[in-house]
RNA sequence: GCCGAGGUAGCUCAGCUGGUAGAGCAGCGGACUGAAAAUCCGCGUGUCGGCAGUUCGAUUCUGCCCCUUGGCA
């Protein structure tokens, strides 16, 4: 597979900007990377791409999901992965972009080979957690897999827990092991990932004028639209941030000045675990975006000398990863 | 101008009778393989308004000054 572009950042960074300009000069095409925004109808709170930026450059992988449906990292790869062949195989340039770190790195490095979710072994594990408590969970994964047991901060970590139960009882072998056995024949599509990052109290005013801006672009008419639909159950489920904040205001169990409040912190808390999931990769070259042209004009000069390396692959590329700017700051 | 209340973390405030300070919220750092906008772990970040004085030692006691605030004028 050909080289894709990675666009990645935390949430009201300024990645959809970015992308938009490099795709037009790169004859591109976008594929999101965004767990939230595959939904159909919830547009608004996501900041999910509008009509006319979409118009600008085709994108795949938004608004193609009802809510009733969960998204899951496994369908994600998949269907993420076709979408990059057929962009290549019109010719065009692949990008992706989004801020969903989980999918990012399942879409350019792969997945170990294993089972996806089985609804009714987690709610199985989980009722267990429940009734013996964290610790007895935490403890048969200790048994079987004392290596990832291990490597968890803490038993409270249910998900982790559950999930690495869920893959032993389903294949027999330790979670870890398949982990290790992936890490040793990786998948990986060969990507250059361009982290957006303003500074932080900038960010934070982006955040907090982003959510107004939903907010007045109707986001409460979405909410009340996709509960008059029966979305509620689902909303809960899907937990993208602000759905049920909103709800809550329309059961009229909070003001929307609170709700708004607590939407903003969450988004800010939001992109903080971003910053420290993507900062955790080295690879990632990071930009301000603060001023666009000279953004894109750095993008690009990335994507140039990444594909010139990438063509002649001496392990002469080895030595050009120092000059990627700083990281974003504290 | 007079009387009263108060200045302690980014914010709201706690701090018996002197031993350089702690809660909530906000914030910061980290982990992360099919729920990931999820989930979990960790961290007080401080001229205690200022300057003197008493004291072995002052956020605490005394004096003066500055600022905020309520009332009376």
């Amino acid at each position: 597979m050909r080289p894709v572009l990675a666009v990645v950042g935390p949430t009201a960074s300024g990645k959809t900007r970015l992308s938009l300009e490099l795709a037009e000069r790169l004859n591109g095409e976008i594929v999101s990377a965004d767990a939230m925004q595959v939904y159909r109808g919830m547009e608004i709170g996501t900041a999910a791409p509008t009509p006319e930026e979409r118009g600008r450059a085709p994108h795949h992988l938004v608004s193609f999901l009802s809510p009733d449906t969960l998204m899951a990292a496994g369908r994600f790869q998949k269907e993420a992965r076709e979408c990059l062949r057929d962009i290549q195989a019109r010719g065009r340039t692949a990008l992706v972009v989004g801020g969903s770190g989980l999918y990012v790195r399942a879409l350019l490095d792969g997945l170990f080979e294993g089972p996806g979710r089985d609804e009714a072994l987690r709610a199985r594990l989980r009722e267990e957690a429940n009734t013996l408590g964290n610790a007895a969970l935490m403890a048969r994964l200790r048994d079987v897999d004392p290596d990832y047991a291990a490597m968890l901060s803490s038993e409270n970590d249910v998900v982790r827990v559950v999930r690495a139960l869920e893959v032993h009882a389903l294949t027999g072998i330790p979670y870890s092991r398949l982990h290790a056995a992936h890490r040793e024949r990786p998948d990986r599509i060969p990507a250059l990932q361009i982290g957006v990052a303003p500074p932080r109290d900038l960010l934070y005013d982006r955040i907090n004028r982003r959510v107004d801006e939903m907010i007045a672009a109707g986001w409460v008419d979405e909410v009340r639209g996709l509960v008059a639909a029966g979305h509620e159950g689902h909303l809960e489920r899907i937990k993208a941030l602000g759905y049920r904040e909103i709800a809550a205001y329309l059961r009229g169990e909070q003001s929307l000045e609170e709700a708004v409040e607590a939407v903003k912190r969450h988004h800010r808390r939001y992109a903080r675990r971003q910053l420290s999931w993507f900062r955790a990769d080295k690879r990632v070259r990071w930009l301000d975006p603060s001023d666009v042209p000279a953004a894109v004009d750095a993008a690009r000069a990335f994507w140039a000398r990444f594909l010139e390396e990438e063509t002649v692959p001496d392990g002469e590329g080895e030595g050009g990863g120092g000059d990627g700017g700083p990281l974003p700051q504290q």
